[in-house]
DNA sequence: CCTTTAATTCGCCACTCAACGAATTATAGG
DNA sequence: CCTATAATTCGTTGAGTGGCGAATTAAAGG
């Protein structure tokens, strides 16, 4: 029972959504995810961490940037929350909007991000 | 987006997923579920209003008694959410001392059981 | 029609949670 | 080393939520 609410909790909130569906279509960096949320990093750190708590994304480090990514071998239990997740947003305007957003953000490497947010 | 965020959300609580597995396996009546559960009923009819809202449960009137059941034609997305959560739980502890009171409260016809709770 | 009563709605309270900024940690690069 | 900085952790605040009892609604049965 206590996986299965911890589960559910974690994809009880529309920005935690939209971070498993950039995290699945894309594999990004923190600052990435931050750009296209527009939320402060504090908080997407805090999202991050319980999606990873709960076993639906997981992250390396890679120089001075973190990555998110799916889980390589979840539990059933946790794949086909996921499934259930990426099938029935696959067509939603939010995540749409996002992917558009995140294209753009990827173009350029996450140095080139990284002082673009800074002179802001 | 709206639909997704309103299923997790109505999942995202262990009282509501206890309802949803008595629903599941034996489309109860208010007062029983009150009864397993040993909530207030006020309690037990916002829960199962936050499910019906959702689409993961409905109703029909009988007599004085309201007994819930899961969709006749759930969408894709409910049918999947709910198979999703039955088979999750369906080893849980918490679920299998409910099926095991259950079983007492619904050997008993409602009238008497409704008597039982007056008493107290 | 009137009483009884199963269920819901309403108002309240304690607690949780999402968001932020500030402080901290850890890594890259001089 | 030392600075700069990507990310996390911490502390705070306002909004949302689960629980209850009281009041209300609707149906059964004198």
């Amino acid at each position: 029972m206590r996986d299965v609410v911890t589960i559910t909790k974690a994809l009880a909130d529309e920005t935690r959504l939209r971070i498993v569906m950039l995290v699945a279509e894309r594999g990004p960096c923190v600052c990435q995810i931050v750009e296209v949320l527009g939320h402060a990093p504090s908080t997407v750190s805090k999202h991050l961490s319980i999606l990873k708590a709960a076993g639906l994304v997981d992250s390396y480090k890679r120089g001075r940037w973190i990555y998110y990514h799916l889980p390589r071998s979840p539990s059933p239990m946790v794949r086909r929350a996921l499934a259930w997740v990426t099938e029935s947003l696959a067509a939603s305007d939010v995540i749409d909007q996002d992917r558009m957003k995140v294209t753009g953000v990827c173009a350029v490497e996450p140095e080139e991000l990284a002082r673009a947010q800074r002179r802001r």
